[in-house]
DNA sequence: TATATATTTCTATATGTGGCGAAATATAGA
DNA sequence: TCTATATTTCGCCACATATAGAAATATATA
C-alpha cells in the first residue's frame, strides 16, 4: 500500500455523507437515485462525492439503461488499499446515524425504482 | 465508534505530513523539533499538524521543560477508534517515503537534541 | 423522431485547509 | 531579572472542497 493511495482514500473517506455511502453499500449495490433519497443531498453533489469514491477505488459501478448502479470495490485480488480501509469500517454498525440509515434503506429498497428516482 | 470520531480521526491522517508523523511515532515518542527536521516544514506549521492529530485522538503530547514530546495515543482501554485505525497504517511500512523516513529517523534519534532544536 | 428521465459535467459560491512569518507564551540558564 | 530558546497562537494567503443550480449527455419511451 502506498502512501498517496492510502491519503487518497481516507480523504475520500474523510466526509460522512461519503462514509455512509459506503457504508450503506456493503449490504449491495445502490442506484444512484437510492443513494440521494438516502443522503438527502442533491443529484449533483451525490455524483460528486461516488465520483470521489470511484477515483479512490473505493467504489464501481456499472450502468443498466439510465440508471447507475454503485457497490462497493471488486475486493477479490491481493490485498488491496480499499480492503484494509474499508474493513475499518465494521467498526461503524453501531453508530446511531448509521444505524438510521440502515432502517431507511430497508424502506427505500423495498420502494420501486422507478417511482423513486422520478421524486 | 462513532460516525463523527471515525471522520475526524481519518480527517486528521488525511495529509501525507500528519501521516508520517504519527508512521514516524510508532516507534516511540518523538520531541516537536525532530519531527521539524524529519518533515522539513516550519515550526508553526508542524504545531498545527500535531494539534489536530492530538484533537483527533490519534497522539498524545507531554511537556519536559522547554521541549515537547509527542506519542502515539495511549492505546490501553477497550478497542478505541484510534486503535483501528493506526492499525491499517502497518501496511504502509514498505512505501518509499515511508521507508525514507525510517531511515532519516535514525539519524535524527541518533543526534543530541539540543543541537538539533537550535537548527 | 420527439420527449421525458437519470446522471454527470460545468459554473459559481461559501467555507475549509495547509503553508509561512510574526508575535505570544513558557521555560531554562546567565 | 534578563536573555535565549522551544513551541504555540495568530493573521494572512493561495488553494482545495462541499454544495446547489444550470446545462450537457445518454438512454428509454411515446
Amino acid at each position: 500500500m502506498t502512501l498517496s493511495e492510502y491519503v487518497t482514500a481516507i480523504k475520500a473517506l474523510s466526509d460522512p455523507h461519503r462514509t455512509r455511502a459506503v457504508m450503506a453499500l456493503r449490504d449491495g449495490e445502490l442506484c444512484v437515485c437510492q443513494i440521494i433519497e438516502l443522503l438527502g443531498l442533491a443529484p449533483s453533489t451525490i455524483s460528486k462525492h461516488m465520483s470521489i469514491l470511484k477515483l479512490a477505488g473505493l467504489v464501481e459501478c456499472r450502468k443498466e439503461g439510465r440508471w447507475v448502479y454503485y457497490a462497493l470495490a471488486d475486493t477479490g485480488k491481493e490485498s488491496n488499499t480499499a480492503d484494509s480501509i474499508t474493513f475499518t469500517l465494521e467498526n461503524l454498525k453501531n453508530d446511531q446515524t448509521i444505524r438510521n440509515d440502515a432502517l431507511q434503506l430497508q424502506k427505500i429498497k423495498s420502494m420501486d425504482l422507478a417511482t423513486l428516482c422520478r421524486k
